[in-house]
RNA sequence: GGCCCCGUCGUCUAGUUAGGCCUAGGACACCGGAUUUUCAUUCCGGCAACAGGGGUUCGAAUCCCCUCGGGGUCACCA
C-alpha cells in the first residue's frame, strides 16, 4: 500500500476551532500511525484578509500541541505552494480541461434565474435540479459571449445516470442518487475556484490517501467523487468523523452560540476561568480568547499533554478502560475503526480531569517554568517574559531568591495546582496586604476568646528562635493547651489571619512561606480588627 | 421540505461485524463515607442507560421491520 498521506485543509479564519483541532489531531495521528506524511494545506480560496493574521494563531495552536506537519506553510515540500490562493493554475487548468472534454460547461444563467428556478421546484414539491439552458447555447454563440466577457460561471455536468458510491471508514457504505444533485459551480465568475473544486484538485495532486474529515462534509463528498471521476482521478479513501457537539447537546459546536452554552454549568467553571485569570495577565477584554478556541487552553495554563488527551477521547476511544494515552500512545494505538459515529459532546469537566493527570506528570521544574509567566504578567514577581518566538511562555531574568521561593510555594502547593494559571489564586504570598474572606474572618477570627488566643500564639513563636513546621507546631499544641482551647480552633483562626481565605497549604507551610515577619503583622492586623 | 447521518447512564464511552461470558463494564460529573484539624489529593461506596413498538430465537443492547427523536447539509462559504 502506498504511503499514508493525509492532510488538514483549514481557512484562515483568526482562530483555530477546538473542533477542527480534534479533526487535525485524528488526520495527525492516522499518518503517524501509519509512517505516513501529514500535510497543512491552506484553504484560502474565498479570503481578501490579511492571511498572516489568519494564520498565526492557527499554525501557533499546533505549535503548541507538537504537531507538527510534513509539509505546508513555512516547512514547503514537493507539492508546493500550500496555499490555495497561489495555486490558481492548477485550478484553471483543470477547469479547462473538463469544459473541453465536455464534462463542464459554461453556465451564463443569471442568480436570478436559478433562484426562480429553485422556487419553482420547491413550489411543485420535486428536488431542484440545474436546468442547463447554457447547454443549449451555440458553440459560436459561447464564444462570442467569452470574447464579450459576459459574467458566467463554470459547473461540473453531473452525470444522471449513476449512482455515487463511498466505502467510508467510519460510516461504512454511503450512497447518493447522482440524478438529484444539482450542477455544482467549480469557478466563479471571477476566474477563482470554488472549495469543491479546489480540494479535488489538491487532494489528488498532493496525492492524498486518506480524506478524514467532519462529517459535515458528508454531503459534498458525492460532488467530489463525480469531480475526481471526471478528472479520472483514484479516489482517496474517506474516513467522515463525527463533528464535535455543544456541551450537553447533538448540535456542533459553534463560536456564534457561546452565550448559550454558558448555561451550562461545566462550561460555565471553564469560562469563568478566563474571566478571573485573563484581565490578571493583561489579556483585556479576555484577549478575544473563548473555550471554542485552542488558544483559549493554551493561555489559561493547560498542557498540550491535557488537551490532546481530551480531543482523543472525543469520539474515539481503544477499548473499555484506557482512558489516559500520551501522544506516543495514541500514535500507536490510533485506527479509525475505533471512532465512534454518534457526535460527541465537549464536556470541559472531563478535559479537566485529564490535565490534571498529566499535572502530577509534571517534575517540579516543569511546573515552575509553566507558572513563572503568569506571577511575571499579573506582576507579583519580577521578570520578564521572553520575547523570542520560540521562547514563547518562557521567563528569564528572575532574581534566584523569587524563582527558589516560588519553587518552594509550588511544593507546598502540591495538586492544588491543576492549571499552571492557578498560581494566581495565591497573590497573598506575594503581596504585602491580606484581602479577608469575610464570611470566614467572622466565622473564625472574630468570635469570643479568639483574639487573645492568637495574640498569644504571636508572641510565642515572635520568641522562637528557630521557624519550622515543628517549631510551630509544637508551640501551637502547647499555646491551646494551656489555653484549654482546641487546636482547631487556632489553626483556622491562624490561617485566616495570614492568608485571608479558608483554602490552601498546611498552616504551618503557610506561616512559613508568609515569613515571619510578614506573619507576625499580619495577626496582629487580624487580632487589632477584632479588638479595636 | 429533499438528500444524508446518528440514537447505550447527566456526559465521554465498552459491548453491535461472528446473539448467550451483559442481573449492561469503565471514566467524568454528582452524592455519601474514610484520611488530611482547611482546601486539594488519595482510598472506599452510591446514584444512573440499551429511544419506543413489533417480530425472529430456547435466548436480543446485539438480527429483521415499523415508529419516534436528534443532527448535518442543501451558496459564485469553507
Amino acid at each position: 500500500m502506498a504511503t499514508v498521506r493525509t492532510r488538514f485543509a483549514p481557512s484562515p479564519t483568526g482562530y483555530m476551532h477546538i473542533g477542527g483541532m480534534r479533526t487535525a489531531l485524528f488526520n495527525w495521528l492516522w499518518a503517524r500511525h501509519n509512517g505516513g506524511t501529514f500535510i497543512l494545506r491552506i484553504d484560502d480560496t474565498d479570503q481578501q484578509r490579511n492571511i498572516d493574521e489568519a494564520l498565526g494563531p492557527i499554525l501557533r495552536a499546533f505549535k503548541w500541541l507538537g504537531l507538527n506537519w510534513d509539509e505546508g506553510p513555512e516547512v514547503g515540500g514537493p507539492f508546493a505552494p500550500y496555499f490555495q490562493s497561489q495555486r490558481g493554475e492548477l485550478y484553471r487548468a483543470a477547469a479547462d480541461r473538463l469544459l473541453r472534454e465536455g464534462k463542464a460547461y459554461r453556465c451564463f444563467e443569471t442568480k436570478e434565474q436559478i433562484e426562480q428556478d429553485r422556487k419553482l421546484a420547491e413550489a411543485e414539491k420535486r428536488q431542484y435540479v440545474s436546468q442547463r439552458r447554457s447547454l443549449e447555447l451555440s458553440e459560436a454563440a459561447i464564444q462570442q459571449f467569452v470574447a464579450e466577457a459576459k459574467p458566467h460561471v463554470v459547473r461540473l455536468l453531473v452525470p444522471r445516470d449513476q449512482k455515487v458510491v463511498i466505502q467510508d471508514h467510519i460510516r461504512d457504505r454511503v450512497e447518493w442518487d447522482a440524478a438529484l444533485i444539482p450542477d455544482p459551480v467549480i469557478m466563479r465568475s471571477d476566474g477563482s475556484p470554488l472549495y469543491n473544486f479546489a480540494t479535488v484538485i489538491d487532494d489528488a495532486h498532493m496525492q492524498i490517501t486518506h480524506v478524514i474529515r467532519a462529517e459535515e462534509h458528508l454531503s459534498n463528498t458525492p460532488i467530489q467523487v463525480l469531480l475526481h471521476q471526471a478528472l479520472g482521478h483514484t479516489l482517496p479513501e474517506f474516513a467522515h468523523i463525527p463533528y464535535v457537539a455543544a456541551p450537553g447537546s447533538k448540535e456542533k459546536l459553534s463560536k456564534r452560540k457561546l452565550e448559550q452554552y454558558r448555561k451550562n454549568v461545566a462550561f460555565k467553571r471553564m469560562c469563568d476561568k478566563g474571566d478571573a485569570v485573563f484581565p490578571q495577565i493583561g489579556l483585556g477584554g479576555c484577549g478575544g480568547l473563548d473555550p471554542v478556541m485552542v488558544e483559549y487552553y493554551e493561555r489559561v495554563g493547560f498542557l498540550p499533554a491535557g488537551v490532546l488527551n481530551g480531543l482523543l477521547r472525543l469520539g474515539w476511544s481503544l477499548d473499555d478502560k484506557s482512558e489516559i494515552f500520551s501522544l506516543d500512545d495514541a500514535v500507536k494505538q490510533f485506527t479509525l475503526d475505533r471512532v465512534i459515529k454518534a457526535p460527541a459532546g465537549f464536556d470541559p469537566d472531563k478535559l479537566l480531569s485529564y490535565q490534571q493527570h498529566w499535572m502530577t506528570q509534571l517534575s517540579l521544574d516543569e511546573k515552575v517554568a509553566g507558572c513563572l509567566p503568569y506571577l511575571v504578567k499579573a506582576g507579583l514577581i519580577v521578570g520578564q517574559v521572553s520575547s523570542l518566538p520560540s521562547q514563547e511562555g518562557q521567563v528569564e531574568n528572575v532574581p534566584l531568591e523569587t524563582r527558589e521561593f516560588v519553587t518552594r510555594l509550588i511544593t507546598a502547593l502540591g495538586d492544588r495546582i491543576k492549571l499552571f494559571s492557578d498560581i494566581l489564586d495565591n497573590a497573598y504570598f506575594f503581596r504585602e496586604e491580606v484581602v479577608y474572606d469575610e464570611k470566614e474572618f467572622s466565622k473564625r477570627v472574630a468570635k469570643e476568646g479568639v483574639a487573645a488566643l492568637l495574640s498569644g500564639y504571636r508572641d510565642r513563636i515572635a520568641e522562637l528562635p528557630e521557624w519550622s513546621v515543628e517549631t510551630l507546631e509544637a508551640a501551637l499544641k502547647s499555646h491551646c493547651e494551656a489555653n484549654g482551647q482546641s487546636p482547631g480552633t487556632l489553626i483556622h483562626a491562624l490561617r485566616i489571619s495570614t492568608t485571608g481565605v479558608p483554602i490552601g497549604p498546611g498552616v504551618y507551610e503557610c506561616l512559613l512561606l508568609v515569613g515571619k515577619a510578614r506573619s507576625l503583622r499580619r495577626i496582629e492586623a487580624a487580632v487589632q480588627r477584632v479588638t479595636g
